[in-house]
DNA sequence: TCTAGCCTAGAACGCACGTTCTGATTACGC
DNA sequence: GCGTAATCAGAACGTGCGTTCTAGGCTAGA
């Protein structure tokens, strides 16, 4: 980006300033008022420099209709906000979302990004996994965990499931075969768990997984 | 908040369409026009209305000044943007950032959340893992592993490593001792590998990894 | 049926505001 | 010096745009 005078500077400052405060841009006269100048021409001459040099985007015959490019408004992102429920571990029973819990504040909550996100956002929630019992879905001590709330798994999906009879919370691919539930771990050399369809319980889909790498 | 009306709902999901597009907001004859609605006075007597009940805010005499309150502007969060410059695979060379690569462009990115982001968002880049030969860092294909430039590692950090001799690139815990390094997996059942600290180019280290579950 | 409240129409008013035209002033290279 | 380009002034123009006034269709309750 090209040097800008100091007269454009002074501009692109009080667009700053004044979008903050209001939610709108300022006017050309206004613009004119704040920054001392005599002409509304100059004004317009300046904010055309900037546009040429990439600072802002205008849209022309319109009132204040000033876009500041890049800065910081870009990084806004529009992310679904998933209530952290609890922790997931080999030998504990997984919590349970109940009604009305994805949206209200009474958890700790996190920002998913919108790559990680699916097309349709709801019944989300995350789990913290607690232990290093789940390295085969490559998951290990303190990451997080997206689920999808659901009680019907479809053949090939990745599963938070419970098994009662053995006290067990696991995360397999799941396969319906007949009467018997075949759990895949994600790591093909390990072994497969097969149970009765009826000693499972399912309680969601893992929809994403991420982790913090400790510095 | 009371109830609004469908024509007060359809001026509502239009303004918040109109503002995502452009950065300001609408005339009220484009609301007019893209509401389908006969008369400017309509159009005023519902912003008045919305902004009675408090969805809307808006100043008096100034053209495009109304301002969403609360709502979808609550969940906007202020996240890093990270460009993915490409991919790291076992036998491949670990692509290297170039100046200015960071804020340009270029690159398809990637909205780090705050949770996961460090508290110096710098010199951050993304890679998209290839094939399955980092497992033992609990980490597979597809996922997206957040490194920091950097080339000078600190003992226990994970970094990413490329190996001229052996020609492979890896995830590993770095420990520097004397003329070596060794590079320790994640999983602490896999061997460390131990090699001449000059022939290992450490690119960075991890911050983060992200995966997406195939739905 | 009448009336009151809510919503919708259509048109006109008048200032706000982007644009443009003509000159003046300054800055800079030769 | 002189000439060209960049920047600034002032004013006028045309329209974008919020506002307002009057009035006509609804629905519901007396």
């Amino acid at each position: 980006m090209p040097a800008i005078s100091t007269r454009q500077q002074e501009i692109l400052d009080f667009l700053r300033e004044y979008h903050t405060d209001r939610s709108y841009m300022p006017s050309i006269r206004e613009i004119q008022l704040a920054c001392g100048i005599s002409s509304t021409s100059v004004v317009d001459y300046n904010l055309r420099l900037l546009e040429r040099d990439g600072y802002i985007r205008r849209d022309p015959d319109i009132s204040r209709a000033i876009e500041l490019v890049g800065e910081s408004e870009a990084d806004l992102v529009e992310v679904a906000r998933i209530p952290v429920l609890g922790a997931i571990a080999a030998g504990e029973p997984i919590p349970v979302p109940e009604a009305g819990a994805y949206a209200d504040g009474d958890h700790e909550s996190f920002a998913l990004p919108p790559e990680l996100t699916p097309r349709d956002p709801d019944n989300l929630y995350a789990l913290r996994v607690k232990g290093y019992s789940m390295i085969d879905a490559f998951v290990t001590d303190g990451d997080i965990v997206v689920l999808r709330h659901t009680r019907d798994a479809r053949n090939g999906d990745m599963v938070a499931a419970w098994l009662p009879m053995q006290e067990e919370a696991t995360l397999k691919h799941f396969y319906l075969e007949g009467e018997n539930v075949r759990l895949m771990p994600a790591n093909p050399a390990m072994e497969p768990i097969i149970v009765p369809a009826d000693s499972v319980q399912v309680h969601g889909k893992v929809v994403a997984v991420m982790r913090k790498v400790a510095a």
